[in-house]
DNA sequence: CCTTGACATAAAGTTAGGTTTAGGAATTAC
DNA sequence: GTAATTCCTAAACCTAACTTTATGTCAAGG
C-alpha cells in the first residue's frame, strides 16, 4: 500500500494530478484510512493504463468509462477489448503521421545544413521541388505529399 | 495566389485558424489586396512547416520566432537548423514512448481476448506478472518497465 | 439597386486538463 | 508536547489554441 506522496514520486506526477484523477473517478473503489488514500497494486496498474490511454488520445471521461467497465465485471470484456483495439489503430495512425513529421524535420535539417555551407539558398531553390539528391527527395516527397 | 477560403480547403483547416495564425505572426510579410489576404507558395510552405513544428510539440510563439528568423536572413541559418535538430530528437523520443504505448495496447488486447475465451481473469492472474507466453511477456515487460 | 457570399476585424467565449489557494486535520520527528 | 510534514477538500484560477460573435466592407449576379 502506498500514500499519494509515494505514488507521486514513483510516477513523477504531481500529487494534485493524482487527486484530480481520483476526483474524476479514475480510481473507483480506492481504499482510504481515516480519509487518507491508500494506493494498492490495483491503483498502480490503473495509473499505467491511464497513462497509456491518455497517450493514445483518450479523454479523461472516456478513461472513467473504462474504469467503470472494470468494476462491472466479465460482461464488459468485449467493450474493453474493443476500446483497446480502437486505440491501437489510432496510435498506429499517429505513428505514421509522426514519421511524416520526422521526414520533414530531417529534410529541413539537411536544407539548413546545405544553406549554411553555401551561405545562401540559391542552389537549394534550383534543386526544389524535384531535383534533390535521391535520399533527400524521398524525405521531401513524403513530407509534402 | 490563393484566398483564405482556398487554403482552408487545401489544408482542411478552419478559416478562423488561418486568421489566428496570421494574427500570431506566423505569416510575416503576407501580401494583401485591399485588405484581403493573398496566400502564395511561400505561405503554403510556411503552413506545412507550422503543421510539422506543431506536431513536434512546439508552441505557436516559438513557431513565430522561427518565422522571424526566416525574415532575418542567412545569419539565422544555424538557429533554424538547431531548432529542427532539437525537434527531431524530441519527435524520436515521442516515437519511442508511442511504441511503449502500443506495446501496452497490444498486451491489453491479448489480455481481454484471453479473458473473453476463459470467461474470467483467473488464469490470467496466475500468469501475471512473469509467466506469460514469451511474445506477450515482451509486450508486458516493455509496457511496465 | 439590392441581395448573396466571401472576405475583414476586435473582442469575448470555450475546452481540457490540470494547478493553486485557503483552511484544516492528522501523523511523525525530536 | 510541540514543530514540521503530509495529508484532506472545495473552489477558484490558469493556459494554449482555437472558435464564436458582432459588426462591417466589397465584388458579382439577377
Amino acid at each position: 500500500m502506498y500514500t499519494i506522496g509515494q505514488v507521486s514520486e514513483m510516477f513523477k506526477l504531481p500529487i494534485s494530478t493524482l487527486r484530480y484523477y481520483d476526483k474524476e473517478g479514475l480510481f473507483p473503489g480506492m481504499e482510504r484510512q481515516s480519509g487518507i488514500r491508500k494506493f494498492s497494486e490495483r491503483e498502480l496498474e490503473a495509473l499505467r493504463v491511464i497513462e497509456c490511454l491518455k497517450k493514445s488520445g483518450l479523454e479523461i471521461k472516456e478513461i472513467k468509462q473504462f474504469m467503470s467497465w472494470c468494476v462491472e465485471g466479465a460482461s464488459t470484456y468485449p467493450d474493453r477489448k474493443q476500446l483497446f483495439e480502437t486505440r491501437k489503430s489510432i496510435v498506429k495512425a499517429e505513428m505514421v503521421k509522426l514519421q511524416k513529421t520526422l521526414d520533414m524535420l530531417n529534410f529541413k535539417c539537411w536544407y539548413y545544413e546545405t544553406a549554411i555551407q553555401d551561405g545562401n539558398e540559391e542552389r537549394l531553390n534550383e534543386m526544389l521541388p524535384d531535383k534533390l539528391p535521391p535520399d533527400i527527395q524521398k524525405l521531401y516527397d513524403n513530407a509534402h505529399k
